[in-house]
Formats: structure tokens, sequence, C-alpha cells
DNA sequence: TGTCGTTATTCCTAAACAGGTATAACCTTC
DNA sequence: GAAGGTTATACCTGTTTAGGAATAACGACA
């Protein structure tokens, strides 16, 4: 049978929960959210359809992108306006290297969350 | 000599940074500034005083500990208003063992943090 | 019974944010 | 040289958020 998160036994559940990121000086460099945007531009050529595909404007990816560059200041995605398909868009080696260390990162953490799930009971 | 955080040799050095919390099925229960003003009342016994300290509105402190008592629950912060002093507000033993789980969780964070910073020279 | 400092709550305003729309610039291909 | 689809950017507005101000309500104590 299953058992509900949010009690067991009539026992209140609390979940150890977060966030993680990567930063600059200048703040927020990627998270969860930016590294699957970088992952989309990898898979689909275009920050259009990339931004699509997230079901985000744009609009919000554009600046997303600018901001992770310039704080990167060497350049994580590259894009080519003009030309065959109208533009595109790619990600960089540097780009590719954050992609894997903030996976490598985020599995530590969620197997830290994971592990503190137990204590959490009232 | 001492190095800058943000250089090494030239290499640019990417942050492993975030944030945790403890959550229920309602939303974010208590964060690092939660259990801070939850210690802060501890010590001066009134949620004013405590907000005062933290430099945070009462109006604020207040609503903080009014959503963690719903969303707990089981009362967290107890408060009376009145009587010597005017009032008073003290932290419930749930509220203790809540603030000795963060902690706990928090420590193994902070070192997961510290243990990844090495890999971020670019 | 008045004073005191706190708890509890409402109301209002200014600032920050989110997100749509519009449009120019660009370059390949036909 | 027009078409097509994308990149790049400015503008505008409704919504959310942050936080100050004001005011009851309360109970011990002098």
């Amino acid at each position: 049978q299953h058992t509900s998160m949010a009690t067991l036994k009539n026992k209140l559940i609390f979940n150890a929960d977060g966030r993680i990121w990567i930063s600059t000086p200048q703040g927020k460099l990627v998270g969860k959210g930016r590294i699957e945007l970088m992952e989309k531009i990898k898979e689909l050529g275009s920050i259009r359809q990339a931004a699509l595909a997230m079901q985000m404007s744009y609009r919000q990816a554009w600046q997303l992108i600018d901001d992770m560059n310039s704080k990167a200041q060497t350049p994580l995605v590259i894009s080519n306006r003009g030309g065959k398909g109208g533009g595109s868009a790619s990600v960089t080696e540097k780009g590719e290297q954050l992609i894997a260390l903030f996976h490598s990162f985020n599995k530590k953490f969620q197997k830290l969350l994971a592990g503190q799930n137990g204590n959490f009971i009232f």
C-alpha cells in the first residue's frame, strides 16, 4: 500500500528542500532553468525554438542568455542572425562544461535531500 | 598573500551556491531567516524585539510566524498580549526541534557547497 | 483605573517584476 | 531582390510585492 508523503502513521512529515545554482561575483549565473534552456538550445539550435519548448517567451529566454554571457565574461551561448533558417544559436565548449558541472553538483545535492527526509517526522 | 575568490591565476572561479529550507505540502515552512527569527524570539522573549534585532518590521516578523504556525499545524511560536512587559512570545518544543533539524541539515549542506568550489575553475 | 509595551490587524502607497507587443536588423536561399 | 525565420531591442502596462502607518485589544502592575 502506498504511504502518503504528507503523513505517516498520523505523524506530520516535513520535507527537506532547496535550490542550488552557480554564481559569480556579479550574482547568479545558472540554475536549473538556465541549464535546461542551454540544453534545449543545444538540441534545437535556436533560442526561439528552445523557448517555445520550455513554454517561455523568446524575450525572457534571450534575457537569460544575455545575462549569463555577460556574467560569465566568456560566451556560453553564441548566436547568429540571418542566413539559413533565419538564424541559429549554439552552446559553446565553456557552456557544455558548465552544464556538466551543474549536473554533478546537482546529483550530490539531490542525494543530500533524499537522505534528510527520514529525519523530518514529528 | 591573499588570493581573491573571484580569480585564481587569471582563471575565473564560479561558486557553488544555494538555499535550503524545510517545507510542508502547503509550501515553505522555514529557511535561514525564519530559523534566525525563532532563535531571536527565544533569546529576547518578544516578537517585536526579535524583529528589531533583525532590522525587520514587526509586521513582517508577525506574518512569518503566523504563516509558520499555520503550515506546521502545531504551534512553533506562542505569544501572549498584555500583562507584564506588554506581552511576550516563546518558542515551543516543536519549534526547538525544528531549529535543531535545520541546523543539522544546513551543516551538511554547507559542507557540500564547500566541497564543490574547487571544481569551478575555468 | 490609568499607564505601558506588546500582540494582532487593516489599509494604503510606492517600487519592483513579469510579460506581451511591436519592430528593426540580419543573411541565406530561391 | 523578395521571402522567410530568427536574433536583438525598445516600449508599455497590469500585477505582484514590500513595507510604512495607523489603530485596536490586551493584561499585569502601580
